[in-house]
DNA sequence: CTGTTAGCGCTTTCAA
DNA sequence: TTGAAAGCGCTAACAG
């Protein structure tokens, strides 16, 4: 039996000793036992077993042209459902492949990214997946930081930086989600979107103006709301907006953040009659970006322009893995389909 | 300016050369700078930004004595919100102190679950929170495995292991939830719960049945469902409740997983008018541990036993610091509270 | 197939 | 206050 919380740790040299042979011989044997007797790799192995050694993976690591098999994600906020998904996709297709993930939250605050990217690579992760806080001054994940370090955006990018990137076709679904309300009649169609700067929302937002122009049809900017970044900031931003002289006859929310307070305050709304009616052919039609679980069940009308984060999530990984893999070729801009789902 | 993604990694001798001072003098002012002349650490901190140094994590810490800043955590799965509370919760506290997370999930595979532990314990991590996927054989847990590394449990316990657990108080909770539908007059409550080896599962059964006992009243096997993992399953066991000859009148929907699968049984069965109404007095109540997002917004009668998966994964980060801190008293159990939301 | 030597990047002595 | 030497646990490169 292995002797549990005791003294000092076992290593490659305790298992050579036990097992008689030199510690090179150990050290094949768990690189893969290739090239080694297999007299020597049993004996090996059962030292191994009896002393419960594991191999130090920093030690090892720290070898020039070794790898960790660690990889940073940075994401903004896992409780939101959509970044849980999105890490759970970089760790099906990373896990695979024996790479561990290092993750932190920026909680969409740039500062707090930095810390975390410097940090993820100073513990010489094999490679970052980002999804960046902000569009702007992203010098933290250049060349000049990162090194040769692979970096992949996922879910947003950033203007100035050409690294591979996985985006969802925002401008596409947004400009489908607002013609749809279009079609409907509607010409004062409500936008709320999360932080300006973030490059989601530009993006969505620009597919709701798009999808107004197609229609030869003006965008009223009284009617444009971003910065929510919390369901009650949104709930605040509808009230106002059911509050203007001439209010919306719709709704695009443009996260599942927005959503959330968006139908909080239709639904607080139509209890107090104070517009026309959350139900029937006077409610208020709103449609949002993110799918969530129960959205069919929702008191309010949903259209929702759905996509696959966790997908999203896998892409990026693979990404990740084929510059792993020594790919060289020229940054690649992947951007996932959304579909319309009335 | 710094060199780029150029030939080799700079290393603290290189700041040294640049700085004119030998390696042990970088060495001290990386590690804050103390017992070095301001003129130097000035120096050394110049070379630091032009070549743009990073001090190699892994490196430092093979040193014996040196931890390595990483923790790994354990979780079932990151798209449960309840988890990827927790993770959150453990992040914040964890975080403050500068220690980063290595996180998996096990998806409940106790085969998974052992790997990631054998791996974060190969990589050196300072501790592990671990939210154990079964209640039995988890040796890999144990200080055989272990060593002297520090094990939190989050959320479930393990029956033969003496550990530092942060638990909900799983049996108040469900015995408060079944007492309340059984003041309402509900004799025949269904139990809906996930997988039978969960201690969370276990406990809340045991509150589910001592609210029986305490009513003097029996508990009626035929109503028990377990194993469901998915919401599907779920709401395919709620179905079959519902087919029974004498169907439930009350269920008990022991988490979140399970909640939402008896939402849609229920509301599909409602809208086939296949049961007597899902709203109304006639409506089938139904008590779910856990809260999410939009549950007041449900077409279903709910009460909920809440809680704070946050505050649950906090818990167990402070744990796991005090462990670090050198603290040695005896195993820790805490109980969170949990509160009936009607 | 196996062992020896050297050294990864860093920090703990210990001596100056 | 500073530096030189030694070595953490591991593996590439080279013998044998």
């Amino acid at each position: 039996m292995t002797k549990g919380a005791s003294a000092r740790v076992v290593t490659l040299y305790d298992v050579a000793t036990r097992a008689g042979v030199s510690p090179m011989t150990v050290s094949r044997v768990m690189a893969g036992g290739k090239n080694v007797r297999q007299e020597k790799v049993d004996r090996v192995l059962a030292a191994v077993t009896e002393l419960g050694y594991r191999r130090n993976e920093n030690a090892r690591s720290i070898r020039p042209g070794q790898r960790t098999g660690l990889v940073g994600v940075v994401i903004t906020n896992v409780a939101n459902p959509y970044y849980a998904e999105l890490q759970l996709g970089v760790e099906e297709v990373l896990g695979t492949e024996r790479f561990r993930l290092l993750v932190g939250n920026s909680n969409e605050d740039l500062g707090k990214e930095q810390q975390l990217v410097a940090d993820f690579i100073g513990r010489k992760v094999d490679g970052l997946i980002v999804v960046p806080a902000t569009d702007a001054s992203a010098g933290h994940l250049g060349p000049d930081a990162v090194g040769a370090t692979p970096v992949v955006l996922a879910s947003r990018s950033v203007g100035d930086l050409d690294l591979d990137t996985v985006l969802i076709d925002d401008v596409t679904g947004a400009r489908d989600g607002t013609r749809h309300l279009i079609e409907q009649g509607h010409r004062r169609i409500a936008y709320l979107g999360s932080v300006a700067s973030a490059s989601t929302n530009r993006r969505r937002l620009d597919g709701y103006t798009r999808a107004h122009h197609d229609a030869g049809l003006d965008v009223d900017p009284a009617l444009i709301r971003t910065g929510q970044q919390r369901p009650d900031q949104a709930r605040q931003a509808m009230h106002e907006l059911l509050q203007l002289p001439s209010p919306p006859t719709a709704v695009f929310s443009g996260n599942n953040r927005n959503t959330v307070g968006v139908i909080r305050a239709l639904h607080e709304a139509g209890a107090d009659a104070k517009i026309p009616s959350t139900q029937g052919k006077d409610a208020i039609p709103v449609v949002c970006f993110d799918n969530f679980e129960l959205s069919d069940l929702m008191p309010i009308p949903l259209t929702i322009i759905q996509h696959d984060p966790r997908d999203l999530g896998r892409h990026a990984g693979r990404l990740l893995l084929d510059r792993l893999q020594g790919d060289t070729a020229p940054a690649r801009r992947l951007q996932l389909p959304t579909r319309l789902l009335t």
